[in-house]
DNA sequence: TCATTCATGTAAGTGGTTACATGATTCA
DNA sequence: TGAATCATGTAACCACTTACATGAATGA
């Protein structure tokens, strides 16, 4: 528990796949993992020590100075077993786009149509984003023992990205009088 | 911005739609607005008063003592407007059925299987429940201005629901290999 | 009588972000 | 030469949750 139920797994989960510095921890995240997670320096650097305070990460000099690189260990292997096996814990929802939706009443209908617009064209660059992630996951070395489940978590995205773009149509039709379909 | 970006929109809307005490303001975010928001007490009560000191709402006494019913002010509307034009705060995401698929290589396959259990349960409940929704926003006296709007809240519920049990289905395909579709 | 609900509030703590400080390396 | 990237870290702050304190009213 503590910070760590959050941070920990993503942490030792990227370093389980290959040892990395810190600040490379966080383009991973970023990149990889960014259309789930999202972890700051601010978090990732004290979750480091406290990780190798408890044993579960080893330090070696990196290639450039001033650089640290981590190697998860065996009881870090174990630990993050352990952490995978809890139940995620679920963040409270906050979905500002809604909130504006269910009193979208008290809004003029141009500012309603721009917020799905907003949802709209989001979506689709995202559909777009996740063909670079395929693509990037595909020539990760590790590509062979790990690609099914990090397909899996890109499918997630897909499916959740296109039934947004199916609520927008819906919701357009529904609370935008003005909007006529395809342009016609 | 403030405190208020995220609770006081919610707080303000709740009021814009009938006055209601703090206590009250919280039973209507957690069942009406509960799909999509969330807020504590802790929240609620610093916010009102806060939005009473702006002059964005007023008070009178409950029907009970001790009792506090607060009610939207014009420039309160205005405020409530203004809020809802703002873009929506995008919350970073933090997916941790997502994290644990990802490297869900070093969990046993029962283990993933019961995590995607997991959210095949969680997901029909949400479509039952929003079932129990559908009928008590059809009660509300306001329904007829703002049951277009509330539904549109609920269709992206279940959109996304319907999405994430077509993706256990798919999920549990790729990654459990003992999963036999229906039973067989 | 006693549990539950209604009702208001605060204090402590947590998880997380942002901004800042520092400085080497790379490359245009 | 100077911008961008690599790299580490911390301090201040913020939003939010949890737990607690209080007490009246309701209803089994």
């Amino acid at each position: 528990m503590a910070r760590q139920a959050q941070t920990s797994t993503a942490v030792l989960g990227a370093l389980s796949i290959e040892p990395l510095t810190g600040y490379e921890i966080r383009q991973v995240i970023a990149t990889v993992l960014g259309h789930f997670w999202h972890e700051s320096f601010g978090q990732i650097y004290p979750c480091l020590a406290e990780l190798e305070a408890a044993g579960f990460v080893d330090t070696a000099p990196g290639e450039r100075p001033r650089s640290t690189r981590y190697e998860i260990t065996a009881t870090g292997r174990q630990h993050l077993r352990e952490l995978l096996s809890e139940e995620p814990i679920p963040q409270p929802p906050r979905n500002g786009l809604l909130l504006r939706v269910f009193f979208g009443r008290a809004l003029p209908p141009s500012t309603l149509d721009s917020l799905l617009t907003g949802l709209e064209t989001e979506a689709r660059e995202r559909l777009g984003k996740y063909q670079g992630i395929r693509a990037a996951i595909a020539r990760e070395p590790t590509y062979d023992e790990h690609g099914p489940y990090w397909e899996a978590t890109l499918r997630a995205g897909e499916l959740t990205a296109q039934a947004q773009l199916a609520w927008v149509t819906e919701t357009r039709a529904a609370l935008v009088p003005s909007a006529t379909g395809t342009s016609q």
